[in-house]
DNA sequence: ACATGCATGTAACTAGTTACATGATTCC
DNA sequence: GGAATCATGTAACTAGTTACATGCATGT
């Protein structure tokens, strides 16, 4: 019976238990910390902050500023907080398939020469190294910086995560490299 | 200047090289071996066979068939064929942000009870085990039929994907279990 | 003078899902 | 008799991206 919204609007839900009150800095705060595993543009903000408002999840309070555009700070409402908590305990009906473009190349890729196939998956493997090293400095800083918060944790549960499928992918790389050039000769 | 076209377009032109040649059977296909990485609807593909065909990429043949309806049958033009190959080699600019749900709710999930939380991860966990198994059964009975075959091995690099992501992100969940369980203590 | 940051938002587009419609055949 | 399989497709919808428009303040 419990009415369902969009992933977008939970994760707005999700933000505005923080700090962040209104569309800009809701996306600063993305950008900077969730980027790696969700993005959000200002075109899905701006009109699911409205949709917010009309839901009853949420109110707005309009602060007029001189020069500036008004500045629209966003609370959370009971019943916002509600659907956020429902959310936050459902669990997944099931975990959908990522969509993986290399995956797919890979697997049209037998009847082609192996050459452009190894270039490919070298350069998927940099990217990943990349990555990897990104996850590591942003743990660094995480752990430095918020050394006595509680909150942190969670923080670096979700980099965990991604520090461990990057790293599962690099190995795979590997050895899928190395395998298709034994295989070539 | 080469033109781009999009995900669904490379996809379909990837199994028309295969003995696939009708929209249902390209749909079984899919179904059948990429459906862990990459999904495909009706409603994407009948539509995209169409537009294969207006751009030159695949022609038509359709043969009436008495009570069924016209069986429509696609192949590959030798633009249809460069364009794949043009894909094919084509690195990838940048890796995408797989959005994952778990980590979208742990990330908000700080300021909850960690019993719900706890929860969550044993059920993605045991999902997770439940893929991996799939994997597994897949793997195996690729190795069985195929032995002869060179196709299989690139059908293998995929499984051995699914099966060590898959088995990072269950390591994962264990071991933020383990340390969520102790933090609560 | 110009770029960047602050701050709002919309319009047009692309991608993808779901449900529906049709209708024969074959298996249980 | 009913479910599943073969086989085509469309319409309505939801989600998400990109580019654009506005305009002040601050730093280089």
């Amino acid at each position: 019976m419990t009415k369902t919204y969009n992933h977008t609007t939970y994760a707005l839900l999700g933000i505005l238990t923080t700090d962040c009150r209104t569309g800009y800095e809701i996306k600063q705060l993305i950008d900077q910390s969730l980027n790696h595993f969700w993005k959000i543009s200002y075109g899905q903000i701006y009109p699911t902050l409205k949709k917010l408002v009309q839901a009853g999840l949420a109110t707005v309070e309009t602060t007029a500023q001189d020069g500036k555009p008004d500045r629209k700070e966003y609370f959370l409402t009971a019943k916002g907080k509600e659907a956020l908590q429902t959310w936050l305990e459902q669990p997944m009906k099931q975990i959908p398939t990522e969509r993986n473009e290399v995956i797919l190349k890979l697997f049209f890729s037998r009847h082609q020469r192996t050459e452009p196939t190894l270039a490919l998956l070298q350069d998927y493997k940099q990217q990943l190294q990349e990555r990897y090293a990104t996850y590591q400095s942003i743990e660094a800083l995480i752990t430095q910086s918020y050394k006595q918060s509680q909150d942190a944790s969670y923080w670096l549960y979700t980099l965990d995560f991604g520090k461990r499928v990057t790293k599962a992918t690099i190995d795979w790389c590997d050895v899928t490299l190395a395998d298709m050039q034994t295989e070539k000769e």
